[in-house]
DNA sequence: CGACCCCTTGAGATACCTCAAACTAAGTGG
DNA sequence: CCACTTAGTTTGAGGTATCTCAAGGGGTCG
């Protein structure tokens, strides 16, 4: 909506400015408005935005907030991938959820203080920076946001449910076979781009080693075909096949 | 609010009566209602309430709704406790989350038009059943009605990834540990009542018998001294060192 | 080129699963 | 009232998937 500052934040790493204000956030002319937060806003509405939208584009690895930070906005993620991570009290890290186009982070904020996950870009990635002020303001004046809001929460919770029924159940190999699949819906072919074996881990509650192992082993029987560093071809139905067995 | 029909319905077992329509719904005078939904409702709201609010009594086993079920209401718990399950695809089950009173379940009929769970009843209950349109009329026409529903949803996502971090991460024995620890807190000394074996199986993910030997083994350690049929006294101090244990 | 990071692979230990049997507690019916 | 069922829990023994620890390989970057 309105111009704003450069944001710089650095990650754990060393590379520096990994985000970076970007560009002018135009919501009315969003390109992915109708998959946005904002979809079913109408013209007049738009006039209740009285604080300035930022968008803000992070380079892998960046941090969008951590856990437990003081929380002042919401994000739309307009490209690219984020993790939400949460950590154990033995500092091991369990990835929660992840983030895609369209999908909307940090809703904590409109009722605590505070984040509750830590929001780590996986794949560089295009973001609004929404002040709650603006989401709060909107979601009393307007019923349309409302929805909206309901629908992300709603999405938020299924996507938790799934993620612990698909993702955190049955063997490593189901589980990355599931995992696999999960990307390869997205895609237009068969094409799948994965993660580091860390994060595979992560995700599926599995050492490093093992996803490392599960992830090997379905490229030497074929199941994955090397397409470049980390993107694969999948064998959609053996992966189905794979993602069923029991135990 | 409004006095309605009996409602009976019958569960997998035997038992013949397992609900049924229980007391008048007076949500203005409820005693618990600073706990629930309604609890920001302010005198003239009530008079949005135009379809009658059920309160129905459930046995142990009954099922409010099934997975996939037409969604028509969601319910507040007033007493007792309730599973969520969700189905593989293979057939086992997974428990996602248990609710206490307060709580609320089915919020996803806001939304959709489904229940995405299978809901049943742990622990005799006392749910008060509000027609999804209810719900819907005073979330425009109020933002405190709109409040509580935030909270709710967010409860329910923190709630799904505690359920992950914590209950499906880690050793059996931590995961066990856990499951007790999340039990007694909400007892006021450190009584803590547990489910068969086969229910905690399905909320950490492991097998019957292995969450039946970790009991027993706790049992023998004395970290647990048995009160009555599964309900036991138990080591905090202990539990707590054992839920941090790595791997 | 060397340093570093990540992925891969190996070998041994072990936690968990599977299958099966014994045990307990609570009905059910003669 | 006592055998008899039935469902849930406990325990055992053996197999196996996953973890752990450790080393080797292939990129990338300074």
């Amino acid at each position: 909506m309105i111009i704003r500052g450069v944001k710089i934040e650095d990650s754990v790493k060393k590379t520096r400015i990994e985000a970076a204000w970007s560009g002018q956030a135009e919501c009315r002319g969003c390109g992915i408005r109708d998959l946005a937060l904002f979809a079913d806003l109408k013209e007049q509405d738009f006039s209740l935005i009285h604080l300035p939208i930022d968008e803000i584009a992070y380079e892998a690895g960046a941090v969008l907030y951590n856990s437990g930070d003081d929380g002042r906005a919401v994000y739309t993620v307009r490209s690219g991938l984020i993790k939400l991570v949460q950590y154990l009290p033995d500092g091991a890290q369990r990835i929660v959820r992840l983030l895609r186009p369209g999908d909307t982070l940090g809703l904590e904020v409109l009722v605590g203080d505070t984040y509750e996950h830590t929001a780590v870009v996986l794949r560089r990635a295009l973001t609004c920076r929404i002040p709650r002020e603006v989401v709060q303001r909107l979601s009393v004046e307007t019923p349309r946001l409302h929805s909206q809001l309901m629908k992300r929460w709603h999405q938020s919770v299924r996507q938790a449910d799934e993620w612990l029924t698909e993702l955190s159940t049955g063997s490593a190999r189901a589980r990355v076979a599931r995992l696999l699949l999960s990307q390869a819906e997205g895609a237009n072919d068969q094409a799948c781009e994965l993660f580091s074996r860390e994060d595979v881990g992560a995700m599926l509650g599995v050492t490093t080693e093992t996803a490392s192992r599960m992830i090997a082993e379905f490229r030497r029987s074929g199941v994955l075909t090397d397409l470049e560093a980390n993107r694969y071809r999948c064998n959609i139905e053996e992966l189905r096949r794979i993602s069923g067995e029991t135990a």
